[in-house]
DNA sequence: CCAAAATATGGAGGTCATCTCCATTTGTCA
DNA sequence: TGACAAATGGAGATGACCTCCATATTTTGG
């Protein structure tokens, strides 16, 4: 399904990619305007957008190992505690995760707020690996079965979305608490 | 501190108001050029700009009577109703009423990922609101007290943000059911 | 190794929403 | 009523986003 890609193209999407992580890294990548990081890439607008469509689209792409390293950890957990327990751990981590990334949090809240998410591949993922760990807690009593796994995920979404309120960290590790003993019977 | 509004002005700022709520019900307020918005309400672009410097303002004035209303009732909540049961009560109410107003649920959306929000009024007033219904429980000992106000917030800015999820109304539901039996001592 | 075909490039320029500015109009007050 | 203040509105500046295409680079097949 996936045409290889000519060699120089190749490079040009690493190095724009490459710049993006930097940008991130250091919080100005929402700062920016989108022909002005091109030339910073060092490519020309037309090659950044024939690469990445929107700005969330190179946000996604950054981002596209880092999602699917954590929805690895959902199955690897999955596999080796108890579905309760691999839900929580999974939930703390994922505030661990955003709180390290920050930029991540505020790729999430824009998917969110664009409803461009409901495509992004990687959102899919989380969504589902977020899914699977409810319902399989839920399938084996631990957990109450009469909430959808969306509620979870809405709740990840304001988590996300509220990345820049002054308390962050407490007020996210306080809702995670508040889902998890919820979710108790 | 209110300097008197002479009477054109006071005349076109409410119509203004008027057209963006006719807008609202019809849920195309947020589709619209900010400039033909003018024209349809019948001021010029700079009667608008100088009445409501962002769209978001606008959005505010429009619902700042509805949030009164809100907070108003969680007043009444509180001072007739065990404090606990005020809180869910109130909860529920909001989703209630973002349900029935999706307009109101995409302005606190975008309010919350503008961060402009931080500094509206509507926006402060519902948090101290909540605020408050959460620490009266809290004192109370109905509700635990180790969770911050500020979680039970982030979680409805999860609700508001995710409007346009197809199956909002049962996820946020989920999310409110979560959060009362989360707090649950 | 060398055309010719396919693929990719980059940046000038088009498009469009946002917002400003100010000459003119409207309201207020003595 | 006259003069001063307040408000108006819409033309045009601004600036971000995106497209287009003449040119350049890579690949392919002979």
């Amino acid at each position: 399904m996936t045409k290889p890609l000519r060699a120089d193209a190749q490079r040009n999407r690493d190095a724009v990619i490459a710049k993006a992580r930097e940008l991130f890294d250091a919080g100005d990548f929402f700062d920016l305007r989108f022909d002005d990081f091109a030339r910073l890439a060092g490519v020309g607008t037309g090659t950044l957008y024939r690469h990445f469509p929107t700005r969330e689209a190179l946000a996604e792409a950054v981002y596209h190992e880092e999602v699917a390293a954590l929805c690895d950890r959902a199955h690897r957990l999955r596999a080796t505690l108890p579905a309760a327990e691999a839900l929580a751990a999974f939930l703390r981590d994922m505030v661990d995760y955003l709180d390290a990334h920050q930029g991540l949090a505020r790729t999430l809240a824009t998917l969110m707020a664009t409803r461009a998410g409901a495509l992004a591949e990687g959102s899919q993922a989380l969504e589902q690996a977020v899914t699977d760990l409810v319902t399989a807690a839920a399938k084996d009593g631990t957990i109450r079965d009469d909430v959808d796994a969306g509620a979870v995920m809405m709740a990840l979404h304001g988590i996300g979305a509220a990345h820049d309120r002054p308390n962050w960290r407490a007020e996210a590790d306080g809702v995670i608490t508040l889902l998890l003993a919820g979710l108790r019977r």
